[in-house]
DNA sequence: GGGAGATTGTTTCTTTGTAAACAAATTTTG
DNA sequence: CAAAATTTGTTTACAAAGAAACAATCTCCC
């Protein structure tokens, strides 16, 4: 009777070892405990950071278009633009051409606040895999954007 | 006054264009949805089959150890499990010599059916990162093992 | 041996995100 | 032009996953 595993590095993946999908999820997981590690406290999560920073970098966007390439779903993003409008960092405006629609700003506070917050998220980002080389996670970042079509 | 965002490809998305733990976010994001227009109708979730096909290639595995290998949290392990076991898939039994512990093994047609399930899984595994070249996709292989250290 | 602390799993509560149904506005098409 | 189909955002209901508190067991150390 063979003896059960014990110990984490003992399990065997078998094929998952190269499954790209399997592999994505656990890179993602490890992002995020590592994101809650180094900047839990700044009150700042990963995706209302990136949404705030796209406002700042394109003032007006839409709801839908901000979404699409968040790849945030329509449901999600009405929670999270109206729990930012009600911290007072975000301000929606129907467009007369098309009145379904919302076009989103920053607020003049928030404007600052984002350009701050940039600096430790910044940071943070590129202490993201230190166990890779310079070259090694150049190249990583490079085939992430191709896999995901961002080119 | 300068026109606001409409399209998609028109968005800047600046600093987060090489932002590491972004792009690993989007590619999780972009093979969920892959998985579920190729996949939705199989009846079994990529977590659900990767946690079978572990059991599978490591009877008697433990819970615990079960959890850290696919960083699934204690938490969550217990319903993934409860829920494998009362569809019959799974049996747990209590060791001896660790009375906390739980260890796993396959039920006789649970192996069959993960048996027959990797046919399916694993070709769609293979099929994630299509718009990459074998050489690029083997070298992402590569890279997310040795960023989440999995070597 | 026996108490302090760690490990293992469970339970409860909360957060995060999705799905489906809906309403309003716009576009398409016959 | 008017009916049909589509787009946009919201609401409601739900599923997936984590956090914290807890109970049981085990380990360590005196």
């Amino acid at each position: 009777m063979d003896m059960p595993i014990r110990t984490t590095d003992e399990v065997d993946l078998d094929r998952l070892n190269t499954a790209l999908g399997f592999l994505v999820r656990l890179a993602q997981i490890k992002v995020y405990e590592h994101f809650f590690e180094e900047c839990g406290e700044r009150g700042l999560k990963p995706g209302e950071f990136s949404v705030l920073w796209v406002i700042l970098h394109n003032p007006g966007i839409r709801q839908s278009v901000l979404g699409q390439r968040l790849m945030i779903k329509r449901a999600h993003m009405t929670k999270l633009i109206r729990a930012l409008e009600d911290q007072g960092l975000v301000s929606r405006r129907i467009p007369d051409d098309d009145r379904r629609a919302v076009e989103i700003t920053l607020t003049p506070s928030a404007v600052t606040m984002v350009q701050q917050a940039a600096d430790w998220f910044f940071a943070y980002e590129g202490s993201i895999g230190s166990n890779l080389t310079a070259a090694e996670r150049q190249q990583l970042t490079a085939l992430l954007r191709k896999f995901i079509g961002l080119d």
